[in-house]
DNA sequence: TGTACATCAGTGAACGCGCGTTCACTGATGTAC
DNA sequence: TGTACATCAGTGAACGCGCGTTCACTGATGTAC
């Protein structure tokens, strides 16, 4: 095994991620996790500090990411809800780990600020389709959310043929 | 400690859903749930054979509680909606055991009696309200699911002075 | 009413295991001169 | 170009802990006669 890796860091939160994926965020082992990027279960340490170190830096990655797709869509409410939609099927693990209270360093400044961006662009683009009016933004909020767990969680699933971006679009097309 | 407890079994149920409230359902200790219920950590095994045993009675009961609650409100599909929603913020560690894969005995004759039952007044329900359009029955599944899972999760509650009846009353209210 | 006995319900010690974290260490790399 | 040295990145042994499960056991209850 080689002493310098190249990029251990980012090996062992794609690691964690696939483990994530499989048994979920609460049930995550460093030592897993360590394995599975064939390196000594000392080393995540070296990186992350800890586990919530390490699932700190999983989660801030993930808001970030889910910043950069509504990014993009800022324009109208429809396409930010199917780029949030696309983003949890897309990033599922990250998905889980962002909603996992308590596993993460909650006082974090990068997370907090990753976060907060998200959020505002979120809260921005409900306010402007709702025209101000906050149960219509909630209720796109949750049909949204909604969706998007129901796919992650594998409780519904594209028609065969079609796929989660068209499905997520004739959803959203349904509100008010 | 007396021998006979009375109800252990209820009682291990009840505490093992306090530490699921808390913790989460792959968090769950067979051992932590004796202690609460001031009992020797062997006992549950008596009552529900291992772990697994006390999570699928637990998603049992959940379901079946979820279809009582259904059941009281088949006529329309927006009380349908309320209810669930009710059921899921009453419920709140019934419902993360419910949608936590892996953790219960999937093929157990009970538990997929409870979730055929729930599930079909759930489609029932959908089915009438959209006149068999399957996007508008999904849309409404998905919001009310997702507004459950909002409010469960923390990141939406009620306006103070409101409650969660009223507001996912107005919610569903919103579907085309 | 009394007693023998089967069954039920819970105890507490023991097992082996995987975990997170700490620690002294060692090999690889890069920089100063 | 060569060499000394600081720093970086990973190793592997060790720790103490809580876990799920098993086991022989014991006390409580209910029933047959």
């Amino acid at each position: 095994m080689a002493y310098h890796h190249g990029d251990l860091r980012r090996a062992i939160m794609d690691t964690a991620l696939e483990a994530v994926a499989e048994h979920g965020p609460v049930a995550l082992s460093l030592r897993d996790v360590a394995r599975r990027a064939e390196v000594s279960h000392a080393a995540p340490t070296h990186h992350f500090r800890d586990k919530t170190g390490l699932l700190t830096a999983i989660a801030t990655e993930g808001w970030t990411l889910l910043g950069n797709a509504l990014d993009l869509h800022r324009g109208s409410f429809a396409e930010l809800g199917v780029a949030y939609v696309l983003f949890a099927t897309g990033h599922p693990a990250d998905f889980a780990v962002m909603r996992a209270p308590g596993l993460v360093r909650g006082g974090d400044a990068d997370l907090v600020e990753a976060q907060q961006r998200a959020g505002d662009m979120l809260q921005e683009g409900a306010r402007r389709h709702s025209e101000g009016d906050p149960t219509t933004a909630l209720a796109g909020w949750a049909m949204v959310h909604g969706l998007s767990t129901l796919l992650v969680d594998g409780m519904v699933a594209p028609e065969p043929g079609s796929d989660v971006e068209s499905l997520a679009r004739s959803v959203t097309g349904r509100l008010g």
